[in-house]
DNA sequence: GGTATTCTGTAGTGACTGCTACATATATCG
DNA sequence: CGATATATGTAGCAGTCACTACAGAATACC
């Protein structure tokens, strides 16, 4: 622990969420350390002594938005009925994308799509937890099946693909420019789709 | 035209697949000029003199990638049953999206997710394809709901949207390094719910 | 107070960015 | 042939990238 020295003049905290909303809006490589030093107001020494390093504030960030077994699609998955979940997925879910007091769409699908060579690794971390994500949502969906509330037909992979399909596809829409009502149609259509997976397995 | 003057040494259609190549693989700014000269062999000024600019080789590229009016959404859209069009826009769309011999994904959903300031042009540009194809699927949508094929009951504007979201999921997915057998089980599921949006209609 | 420790601002590092001036090479046209 | 026009290769432009050496400032511990 530090023992001595000068304290800090800034928000660490502060500055990570602001750092977190750069990065969620412009990407990794669309963000510059110089961006991040105009917007905390803060000189390069400063925020290298606080986080490190551009990929090491990357990482702290998306930490930040994707909290370990604290999201929204955890609590989503939490609820009792397999229904209910998956409403709440898709929907809590659509609501943030388009949350205009935020950047849109989902943080770990559009913050490194494409990067110059050298980042593998940035993107190889956040592919990591998108498939954490949709691994989340098909052990839920195989929960349910195991305890009787699905029929033992339903191809549990195919339809957990679909749903990770259609969240990663409302990213893009949200970013694109859609508003809450269209973004909500699409859920309304994507559980009508959903009723006929299940009816089509029974 | 061109009176006289030394002859280009190398093929500048064959030089623009290869950039094209390249943008969709790796994004805009993910490919440096450098990266293009290496790969096509070529001095700078070479690449200069045949396409002008970055931005502008990027926009001939994009093109090429989508010629107006001669993509397998079109195609697509013009069988002649509407559920037949449907199936095909979205399998034959899935089926590129994840064909080995070419970059994963779609390069308009792709190649200009997040870019650093000064290149609003070339996102928007992207973006105004995007609305464009999602347009067509709507139009067709609701030319085959004028003819009788389809309940007047059905809100157009959400199945189209619907579908135009699973498509720009599967780009994410097919980067993700899904296979084509998963992204048809996607395509089989969605006709599904295709099928459970006329019906409810109805 | 003295010392150790940490933070802050200036000023700059080498590497890379898209792009180009310039000289030279190679073609067509008269 | 000479004149004109375009392509090519070298060498390098100004600007930005992530990052840091250095000196000074502000704290805690003794």
């Amino acid at each position: 622990m530090a023992r001595a020295g000068r304290p800090r003049t800034f928000d660490r905290t502060a500055a990570l969420h602001a750092a977190m909303e750069l990065f969620w809006r412009h990407g990794y490589e669309g963000v510059s350390m110089k961006m991040i030093e105009t917007r905390l107001g803060l000189a390069p020494t400063s925020v290298y002594a606080a986080f490190g390093s551009k990929e090491a504030l990357f990482e702290e960030a998306v930490e930040l938005y994707d909290p370990d077994g604290d999201t929204l699609t955890d609590r989503a998955l939490g609820l009792t009925g397999i229904r209910d979940s998956i409403e709440a997925l898709l929907r809590d879910n659509a609501e943030a994308y388009v949350d205009p007091t935020t950047p849109a769409g989902c943080m770990l699908v559009l913050a490194a799509v494409n990067l110059g060579a050298g980042h593998d690794q940035v993107g190889e971390r956040l592919a990591r937890r998108r498939h954490r994500d949709a691994e989340k949502i098909r052990r839920r969906i195989e929960r349910a099946r195991a305890e009787g509330e699905l029929p033992l037909g339903l191809d549990v992979d195919r339809a957990a693909a679909l749903l990770v399909t259609i969240l990663h596809g409302l990213s893009i829409q949200a970013r694109d420019g859609y508003r809450r009502d269209q973004v909500l149609g699409i859920v309304d259509a994507a559980m009508l789709g959903w009723d006929a997976l299940v009816r089509a397995a029974s």
